[in-house]
DNA sequence: CAGCTGACAAATATTGAAATCTGTCAGCTG
DNA sequence: CAGCTGACAGATTTCAATATTTGTCAGCTG
């Protein structure tokens, strides 16, 4: 590939490593090859991850960001209905698993691997859409709509509520027909659980 | 082993089945093993079982069923209050689950490859269980202690959001220290979203 | 001399030949 | 003769030899 020879980045190499994993998959991905993918060898790209291991963490990190960061939009419109706003973060959430998942079903089991190998990497990318789901409900809270107790623990049943809807273990059910019915019934009682 | 010169039943297979299993691990039990624990060669174990997998789907469907089993007594005690019996079927779900994976991991962990490689008695266990729900739930609806469009729909959407807590992929959460007080709050949410 | 290379040891994965297992069935046995 | 046996073919698994990959580092190079 080109071997464009501008200085070697981490980010460089960050690239280099997703169009190896997205061609070759997670078990036959080496790091000779994302070395041949960017023309320099495999010593340079220690250089700047100390193993293999973290540069798949590296790779998995930003990817779950890229989703993290799309939900923050939503979560940061103060100035929107509460209800609403958490009825379009649960769908964006699921709209965005679900096409991951439906659109190139190849890339998105690659990911589902690393995911599975960076349970902490995992945990803080959940720690994060939780308390997105904080923020809403807290100002659903304050201004009356929602009725909780303590918002980061609702935050916290909401998130693994629904879980068939966003974890990965249950991707294989998101293309039956009806999905959409049972996601829009779960929030419904969720929301007026919350009310 | 001991070979009871009793005659064959497809139970006794079973029964033996179940002892290979826990002892062998689902990876290494084989229908020789089967066959030499009751005392006989292994083509007498193909008069009741037409293949492999057909054992291994009967062994798996009356585990299942013991569960189902137990908690069809809480979900047929018309006599007491729904939202009550909600609890007690959903927490006796949970403790049947964190019990068996908890008190032997390792039998737990043989079935759940059997769950795993049987998805269409899941499915009917799933069905089964969903129905005892819809049944509390209607009695709720019809006594006014709950307010819902669709009994069915909540039934599942009710088993759907605690799947965390019974679905064997979440299994090594049930250890964490607060788990408990998850169930707790997510019960509370979806009992307030049906009232 | 900062950054890269490539030879190397140890760890891990692949391969293919040998061993085991599944499922069948002709014939034995009580 | 109903039910069991055990030899067998084909499928699958195991295991050890072989090849690849990971991670290091002394030294090259621009």
């Amino acid at each position: 590939m080109a071997p464009t020879s501008e200085t070697l980045t981490a980010e460089r190499i960050l690239e280099a490593t997703e169009e190896v994993l997205r061609r070759h998959g997670p078990a036959k991905a080496t790091v000779v090859d994302v070395a041949r993918a960017l023309g320099v060898s495999h010593g340079s790209v220690y250089r700047h991850f100390r193993t293999k291991a973290a540069l798949r963490e590296a790779v998995t990190k930003r990817w779950l960001d890229r989703t993290s960061g799309k939900l923050a939009r939503i979560a940061e419109a103060s100035d929107r209905d509460p209800a609403a706003r958490l009825r379009d973060w649960l769908t964006a959430l699921f709209e965005a698993k679900r096409h991951k998942a439906g659109d190139d079903p190849e890339l998105f089991a690659t990911y589902t691997v690393l995911t599975d190998e960076n349970g902490a990497v995992v945990g803080e990318h959940i720690a994060e859409l939780t308390a997105q789901l904080t923020r809403i409900i807290t100002e659903g809270a304050g201004s009356g709509t929602f009725a909780v107790p303590d918002p980061a623990v609702a935050a916290r049943a909401v998130f693994q509520a629904t879980g068939r809807f966003h974890d990965p273990c249950y991707a294989r059910e998101w293309t039956r027909p009806g999905v959409g019915e049972e996601f829009t019934a779960l929030v419904d009682l969720l929301v007026r659980g919350l009310s």
